[in-house]
Parts: structure tokens; C-alpha cells; sequence
RNA sequence: GCCUCUGUGGCGGAAUUGGUAGACGCGCUGGAUUCAAAAUCCAGUGAUAGCAAUAUCGUGAGGGUUCGAUUCCCUCCGGGGGUACCA
């Protein structure tokens, strides 16, 4: 008789279905708590063996809190809008909502194989339109509501038009890029298009003119990750920047809040630290230049306004607005190549090659208001236009960048911060003497720039100003699979909501992008053209619409009248752990967080923050095997062990013939053979760690490890794999290590021969009682503070110990399938009736470790001397330090004693070694 | 480039607060069992020297703090993830 998965877990399944085992009251005595999955995209692929890595860790948390009492909500569903699926669908022509149901339907099963105790009675998918009408009803909150920096919180939209009509705005403390100020009479004699402009200089969803990578050749928009050396990825066709009218989110409104609330939640430092950095608040100040001969001004920003006496060239984004208006007759030719070049260059290939400086000179100069110095105004792409005001004032002799640019065009570089005084210091660190500086010279950094926030403030030249380098986020896609916006206009172009949600996706058959840029959306036309003249917005929401409020909709998933009731919203108030890959580290939580606050601005939900405690699965990753192919290298399938790294030519071909599972390449490639020592010809495998991918033919299927080994034992080693937190690559060879551990376990209760039952009922002795509490006093700190790769240790340890011990006794039974709980739901079916009642598994209490079974009476203490072993001593455990220096001095037994040494300190540690120090 | 995490035996990893580095598992070696193999069980397993007791070295590289550093600090090198339209 062996222990055998198949049957087990079939028949505790279909038991879960039956008798709902893991459906979630929201109404009930005891406290709650709310564990999250990020949900997954359902690809086409399948669940790979990296994405159950969080999901199991989060059910076994689960498990543990309602062992410990809480009504504990684990639901899962599905973030089924995106890219992927319409690319899919482009390929294949299938309808991406057909597509995306079967592969929802394929992760369900897959998810179900692994024993997840998810409420599916809850389950959500972002494209369902009960689901997204919700998405739409939020976004038009954020349509409707403004961001008041006086009351610190979203307000509607509507008070504001009121106040335009009565006073104008001058006065209004808003989130807004608008700075001139109108009056009422200039606002009532604006035609409704052009106030709807001016409104949307407020809301906190509003459309403004956006770059986004063009590709011509393709008709379409790219992400960034689609460019490759400038050119598309797909087919190499040139990308250009081009502007289009698009919708936004006023992300910046909510900067200061989403950074300092940071320190309101438990996430790891890692992550806090990363979303500052995107956030990236920063103190200096806004300044206007004049331009020579030109009635315009040029704003900066700057954080280092006390090094202007070395501001020797101006820099500007090449898109900056000022840049036509000011360039040269002389310069226009050399400024409009540059300009092309830029154009070309997508952004991150502009942030990263900053080894290689470029830039143009416009022929324009800007006066230095405090020496009146001409400086001359130069665009460059190492200048942003989205950040700061998209315009610096260079500093060559303090800053790197400038630096680099002064060198290569030949520019003046004067020195005004002495850093002498403080050696080690970066050119970065805002520390040194200012010189060389008129009025500042022999200050210290701090005090000089304050010293010219003063100065530029009362010359009337510019101000303090708070900077942040999180930009507001571009939320349209012109693609078909995603949220339609819930916004019409009428002939006048006037931005209206949509009264009747949801705005269904209307089913179209060819869903390939537009040639004019458009979303395919603006093909239907029956679509777009709606009653009195009005016509809908064409473009979608992007995936993260759908992904940043859907833990909201599980409390409360079939809700016709709301997104969720306010009783439901009011119990489950928010997610006290959240589980997720690294890879969402920023945006989608950045999206959440935002969403959130503004739904808690407008009192539509209790809490202030959605994600209480966060944890970050690393990933699991993949071995890619490569093969030389002409002079580059390409992903292959290939069955081999890892450490085979060469690739025999007749093997190959043999491979090849009888169709063996040698994917990535056909028959006709042109492999690189190389000849070994005795001439025969091989290849030269190359094996490398990364993300899994189908295209990397890395990766790993579920289905079959669990097929083979079982569900508990999967679940076992992907925990037993490495920390959670960390990034590991799947090695399915060490499985055999958990798969003997539960089938020993298996063997401590059955005969392996016959299969009978080897219970007793005795009571355990001590050394049984012993092994238990070791392991639950172990187990219960590994999994409170998320060491599940320990915790599966101390399972075998203890169930080592049981067997060494040849205890079999039903009362330790019973612990330890409480014990085993979290790990897996136990699959001998006596074990589980032994629990009695099978309703109230879950009411089951978590035992605790009882300490009297875990004393020592003796302490066997290593002696050191000056931190080198040697030589061990017994002391029993209630001896106090001075007792045991006592007994140390009196000892005889410290080998290696030289003659002559003293003992000058006896430093006892952690109660498990000696210590002393001689002379 | 920037942000962030990470580096320990042949391999995955452990060491919870600065205190006996290498738990647990894989793999490997030897033995028991077997006609034989699988499976199982027992023993060994960081490196070097030694029959052995033992000694020296050893946590990516180099430096520092400390009686004592895998752990804290500085510099450098390698790997992973993110970088705003992949989700």
C-alpha cells in the first residue's frame, strides 16, 4: 500500500464542492480578516509553477487565521482585460471575450488541482460588464470631482463651476496646472466648449494632449516595451513621438498623501522606499529667466538655487513648448535634425544611454537675473519635459550630467561649491562653501540656499516650490479589449457622462487598431453615434483600471445598487494582507492606493489606505537553454539535464527525426557545430536563469508535477523552495525530498504492507509530547512572521522525530493535523473524521506550544576564549552570569590554557556560550 | 542610466537580536537488504593537511568597527525585478 494522491485529493474536492466548505458569511460574530492574491491575467499559457508561489503561501496564512478564530475572506478572481488577449485575437481571430472565458475557465481547474480554500461564490473578472460598470462609475467620480488643496481632499466638480460663475478663480486652492486667473464675467462669457476646456484643467480624470510611441508602418500606438533600438520589436518599423488628446489621471493631486500615508502601513521597507523614489519629492524653486529679445520668460525648476553663479547654459526638453518660439533663424536647421533624432528615441532608451551626451544649441540666451550674464539656451534629451517644468538651469561644476554636456559642446564651467571641508562627499550632496558667488560666498550650502529662496522671492523672479517627479498618468489606450469610457460629447465637442451604466464593449469582429491612430472602437459606428447628436469617447481604459478597486468588489461581489453595500464595506473594511509579485511593486499599487483615497474623499469607503500588511513573492523562475544559431543565441526546448551542455550532433538530428520535444527551432536552422577533442560535432548549449515565458521554453507546468506527486506535496515544496520574498529558479529534481516526507508521514499511521490503520489511543510520553511542541512552538513563529520555507523544515524534523520515537498515538494525531492544516488540507480521510464534526474543521483552534515540555534542566556552554572555541562546559539553565563566572574561573577543564593569561572578561551569550576574554 | 532586492558547500537554502556557519532537503560515497534492480534502511559528506585526535582556512572581492561579523559601515564586482501603453 502506498500513500496515493489521485484518490485523496479527488475526494476531498469534490467534498469542498459539495459542501461549500469555503464559503464566507459577511455576517458573523467573529473578528475578520481579509487575505489577498493579486489575481492573475489569464493568458493563454496557463499557470506556470510560479504563479500558485504567493497563492499558496497566502492559503496557508488563511487556513492558520481561521484555525485561530477569524472569519477570514480569501477570494480570487480574474484581471481578464489587456493587451495580451487582443493580440491574441488579432492572430488567431478569436473574439478575445471567447478567448479570455476559455482561459479563465483553464486557470480555474488549474487552481482548483492545487486545493486553494478560495469563496469562488466571489469570484470577479474585470470584463464582466456587471463588473465594470463599476470601473466606469468610479472613473466618473474622478470626472466629477475636482482636488481642493485648502480642504486637502477631492471635491465635486459642480462647486467649483459655481464658484467660477461667482467670483472666477481667483482664490481657488486646486490641484491644476492652470495659472492665469479669470474672472466670473470672463468665465460666463465662455461658450460651454470653452469652459469644459478650462475644467478639465481641474478634474481629477481629465484629457489633455499626451506623446505616445507612434509606429506609422503599423497604424498603431506601442508600449515602450515594444521598441527595440527605436524601431518596433515587431517587423522594425520607425517609432516617432507624436501627440495625441487623451485622457489622464491627476495622479500629482494625491503626491503628497500617497507619500506620506507610506508611514501608515506595514509593507517593507524595500517597496515604501521604492514607491518614494517614484513619487520622488523634492524642495527647491521655481524661477523665471528673461530671454533676450523676446517678451516670453523661461521657467526652471531647480533644488539647487544657490549655485546660479555657476548656471553657465540653459537646458530645455526638446518638446518644450518654448523651443519654437526662441530658436534662431541661424540654429532652426541644426534644432529640427536634433529634434527628429529625439523623436525617434523612445523613453527609456533617453533615460538609460546617458553615456552618450547629444544636444542643440537654439541661438537663444536668457539674461542671469543676478549678474545679468547671458546665458545661452540649449535643448537636450537628458531633460524631461514631464518633469519639473521640463527646463533647467545647468550647473556644469556640481552636477554630472551638466558636467558631461559643458565638456562635450565646449561650455564654461565655473566652480561655486567648495567641497573641500568635507571629504567623501559626492558632487550629489548638498554640502560645501559656496565661492565665486557674489553675495553668498564663505555660506554653507544650506544656508545659501535659503539665503536665495529669500532673494528670489522678494525680487519677484520666482518661488518656493515642491516638486515631484510622479507624473500624472496616461489612462486612454487605443485599443478594443478594456473599459469604454462612460463619456459622450455633444456637436459642440463637450464632455458629458454617460447617464446609463455600464457602457457595454460592443462585440465587433475585427478588432485590428485603426491606420489613423484611433481606437478600433471608432470603427462601429452605430456605436459611436448615439442619441441628439452626441457621439462616445472610442478610446478604453488601460488594464489597471480594472485591477484598482476589485478587492472592494469581493466583499461584496453581486451587488446590483453599488460597487459594494456600506455594511459590507464597513465589516471588511480592508485587506489586512495582500500577497503579490515585486513586478506591481509601483503601479498597481500606485493606482490602488490613489483610487482608494479618493473613493475614502468622497466617504465611499472606511479606510484611508486599501493594503494593511504587504507581501512580495519573488518569482519563480525559469532555466532557458540557448543554442548558437549564426551569431546570435536562441531560446530552445530541449529534454537534458541542466549540467549537459553540449548538444551531439547526431543526437540532434535523431531529436529532430522522431519529433522529439525540441522546440524553438526547425529542422532547416543553421546551428553553429563546433568539433570536440576526438572530431565530433556538437553545439554548445548555454543555460540561463530568467523570467518564465513561453517564448523561453522555461516553463513549468503544474498540472504534471501535481499529477505525479500530488497537490500537498507541490504546495510542500514551493514552499520549501527558498523565502517567499526572494527570486529562485524551479528545480523540479530536489521534489523527491517532500514527496518521502509525506508518504513517512503517510507510514507513521498505515502499515506500508497492508494498509491497515496504526493508531493507538494512548497517551504520548514525554519525548512524543516533546517533538510536537518543538515543532508547533516552531511552526507558529515561522508562520507569523512568513518563513514558510522553515516552517516546512520543522515539519520534518518533527515527523522525524515521531518516527525515530515509533509514535503512532491518536492524541498526537489529532495536533498534528491541525498542525498540518495550513500545509496542506490532510488527505487521509481518517484523520480528517477524526477531527470530528467535517463542518466545523475550520473552528478548530491552533494549539499552542506548552513551554513545560521545552525545558532544559541542563545547558552544555562552548567556552571561547577571545572568540575561538575551546573546549564545552555544563552549567545548569538557572545559573546567574556571576555564578557561571564563578564556576569559570574555578574550571580546570578549558584546554589550550597558555601560562600567564588572565581572564579579564566573561561575556555570556544568548544563554548558549561562554565567552572570555584574556590578556 | 536611475530605483530596488540579492550573492553562504556540487545544488536549493538555514543561522529569528552581532555569539559554536552550513539546519532541513537534493545530490554524491560507502554499507545493509536483494539472484539482481528499484524501493527502503544505516553511516559519511565545506576545503586543505593527518591513520587519528586535531589544526588552519572558509559566507562575491577589498577595507573598517568589535573580544567576536554571513549579520553593522565604506568601496568595488556579479545576478534578478521595476522603469509609467506587458500585466
Amino acid at each position: 500500500m502506498e500513500y496515493d494522491h489521485r484518490e485523496i485529493e479527488a475526494r476531498w474536492k469534490s467534498f469542498w464542492k459539495e459542501n461549500k466548505t469555503y464559503q464566507v458569511s459577511n455576517d458573523s460574530e467573529k473578528p475578520k480578516y481579509y487575505v489577498l492574491d493579486m489575481f492573475p491575467y489569464p493568458s493563454g499559457a496557463g499557470l506556470h509553477v510560479g504563479h500558485p508561489l504567493g497563492y499558496v503561501a497566502s492559503d496557508i496564512f488563511s487556513r492558520y487565521k481561521r484555525l485561530k478564530g477569524f472569519n477570514v475572506l480569501h477570494p480570487m478572481g480574474f484581471d481578464a482585460f489587456g493587451l495580451p488577449a487582443e493580440q491574441y485575437a488579432i492572430q488567431t481571430r478569436i473574439h478575445p471575450a471567447v478567448s479570455t472565458a476559455q482561459n479563465i475557465k483553464k486557470y480555474h481547474e488549474q487552481l482548483d488541482n492545487i486545493g486553494f480554500c478560495y469563496d469562488w461564490s466571489r469570484e470577479v473578472w474585470t470584463s464582466d460588464p456587471a463588473y465594470y460598470k463599476w470601473t466606469q462609475w468610479i472613473f466618473l467620480k474622478l470626472f466629477d470631482h475636482y482636488y481642493d488643496k485648502a480642504a486637502d481632499k477631492a471635491m465635486p466638480i459642480d462647486g467649483l463651476t459655481e464658484r467660477f460663475a461667482f467670483s472666477g478663480n481667483a482664490g481657488v486652492q486646486a490641484a491644476t496646472t492652470q495659472e492665469t486667473i479669470f474672472s466670473a464675467e470672463t468665465w460666463k462669457s465662455w461658450t460651454p466648449k470653452q469652459q469644459d476646456e478650462m475644467l478639465m484643467n481641474y478634474r481629477l480624470a481629465y484629457r489633455k494632449v499626451s506623446y505616445v510611441n507612434w509606429c506609422e508602418a503599423l497604424g498603431t500606438v506601442l508600449a515602450n516595451d515594444d521598441i527595440k533600438d527605436g524601431v518596433s520589436e515587431r517587423g522594425g518599423h520607425p517609432v516617432v513621438q507624436r501627440p495625441m488628446l487623451q485622457w489622464s489621471l491627476r495622479t500629482t493631486a494625491y503626491a503628497e498623501r500617497l507619500l506620506k500615508d507610506l508611514d501608515t502601513i506595514d509593507w517593507t521597507d524595500a517597496l515604501k522606499t521604492q514607491q518614494r523614489n517614484w513619487i520622488g519629492k523634492s524642495e527647491g524653486a521655481q524661477l523665471f529667466f528673461e530671454i533676450s529679445g523676446s517678451p516670453v520668460k523661461l521657467e526652471i525648476y531647480t533644488t539647487r538655487p544657490d549655485t546660479i553663479f555657476g548656471a553657465t547654459f540653459m537646458v530645455l526638453a526638446p518638446e518644450h513648448p518654448l523651443v519654437q518660439q526662441i530658436v534662431t533663424p541661424g540654429q532652426k536647421k541644426t534644432i529640427e535634425d536634433y529634434l527628429s533624432y529625439v523623436g525617434r528615441r523612445s523613453e527609456r532608451e533617453r533615460a538609460s544611454d546617458v553615456k552618450e551626451v547629444t544636444g542643440a544649441f537654439t541661438g537663444a540666451y536668457c539674461i542671469n537675473p543676478f549678474n545679468q550674464q547671458k546665458v545661452p539656451i540649449w535643448i537636450a534629451e537628458y531633460v524631461l519635459k514631464d518633469y519639473g517644468t521640463g527646463a533647467i538651469m545647468a550647473v556644469p561644476s556640481d552636477d554630472e550630467r551638466d558636467q558631461a554636456f559643458a565638456e562635450k559642446f565646449g561650455l564654461p564651467i565655473i566652480g561655486v561649491v567648495d567641497k573641500s571641508k568635507y571629504p567623501g562627499a559626492t558632487l550629489h550632496d548638498k554640502t560645501g562653501v559656496i565661492y565665486n558667488s557674489d553675495f553668498l560666498d564663505g555660506m554653507e550650502v544650506a544656508e545659501a540656499i535659503e539665503m536665495m529662496l529669500k532673494n528670489i522671492e522678494a525680487m519677484g523672479i520666482g518661488s518656493r516650490r515642491i516638486n515631484y517627479k510622479l507624473r500624472d498618468s496616461n489612462f486612454s489606450r487605443q485599443r478594443y479589449w478594456g473599459e469604454p469610457f462612460p463619456i459622450k460629447y455633444d456637436q459642440d465637442g463637450v464632455s458629458h457622462a454617460v447617464e446609463r451604466l455600464p457602457v457595454e464593449l460592443p462585440f465587433m469582429e475585427d478588432i485590428t487598431p485603426s491606420p489613423d491612430g484611433k481606437s478600433p472602437l471608432s470603427r462601429d459606428a452605430s456605436w459611436v453615434k448615439m442619441d441628439h447628436g452626441f457621439t462616445r469617447e472610442t478610446d478604453t481604459m488601460p488594464a489597471v483600471a480594472g485591477s484598482s478597486w476589485y478587492f472592494l468588489r469581493y466583499m461584496d461581489p453581486h451587488n446590483p445598487d453599488a460597487f459594494a453595500s456600506q455594511k459590507a464595506l464597513n465589516y471588511w473594511k480592508d485587506v489586512d494582507l495582500y500577497v503579490g509579485g515585486t513586478e506591481h511593486a509601483v503601479s498597481h499599487l500606485l493606482y490602488s492606493r490613489l483610487w482608494h483615497k479618493v473613493l475614502f474623499d468622497l466617504g465611499l469607503v472606511p479606510t484611508n489606505e486599501p493594503f494593511k500588511k504587504l507581501i512580495n513573492q519573488g518569482m519563480i523562475q525559469g532555466r532557458s537553454l540557448f543554442l548558437q544559431v549564426g551569431n546570435r543565441k536562441i531560446h530552445v526546448k530541449i529534454q537534458l539535464a541542466d549540467d549537459k551542455d553540449r548538444l551531439y550532433r547526431d543526437k540532434y538530428l535523431e531529436m529532430i527525426q522522431s519529433d522529439f520535444r525540441f522546440e524553438g527551432i526547425d529542422a532547416n536552422t543553421e546551428i553553429c557545430w563546433q568539433k570536440d577533442e576526438k572530431g565530433a560535432e556538437y553545439a554548445q548549449l548555454t543555460m540561463e536563469v530568467e523570467k518564465m515565458s513561453k517564448s523561453k521554453y522555461n516553463v513549468v507546468n503544474p498540472d504534471e508535477v501535481i499529477e505525479m506527486y500530488g497537490a500537498d506535496c507541490f504546495r510542500m515544496f514551493e514552499m520549501f523552495l527558498g523565502p517567499i520574498e526572494m527570486a529562485k529558479p524551479w528545480d523540479t529534481r530536489s521534489i523527491n525530498g517532500v514527496h518521502n516526507f509525506i508518504r513517512k508521514l503517510w507510514a507513521l499511521f498505515y502499515d506500508v504492507h497492508t494498509g491497515a490503520s496504526l493508531w493507538t489511543n494512548g497517551e504520548p510520553d514525554k519525548d512524543e509530547y516533546k517533538a510536537l511542541h518543538a515543532a508547533i512552538k516552531k511552526t507558529t513563529e515561522d508562520i507569523e512572521r512568513f518563513s514558510l520555507n522553515t516552517c516546512v523544515s520543522t515539519f520534518m524534523i518533527c515527523v522525524n522525530e515521531l518516527k525515530r520515537l515509533n509514535c503512532n498515538k491518536k492524541k498526537i494525531l489529532q495536533e498534528f493535523v491541525v498542525l498540518m492544516a495550513p500545509f496542506a488540507p490532510f488527505t487521509a480521510e481518517e484523520l480528517w473524521r477524526n477531527l470530528g464534526n467535517t463542518t466545523t474543521v475550520f473552528d478548530a483552534k491552533y494549539p499552542v506550544a506548552d513551554e513545560s515540555y521545552l525545558k532544559k534542566d541542563v545547558v552544555e556552554y562552548p567556552l571561547c576564549i577571545n572568540g575561538k572555541k575551546r573546549g564545552e562546559a555544563m552549567f545548569s539553565v538557572d545559573m546567574s552570569p556571576t555564578d557561571i563566572e564563578a564556576e569559570v574561573r574555578n574550571m580546570a577543564v578549558v584546554r589550550k590554557w597558555t601560562e600567564g593569561q588572565q581572564i579579564r572578561k566573561v561575556i555570556i551569550v544568548s544563554g548558549k556560550m561562554v565567552n572570555l576574554v584574556v590578556n
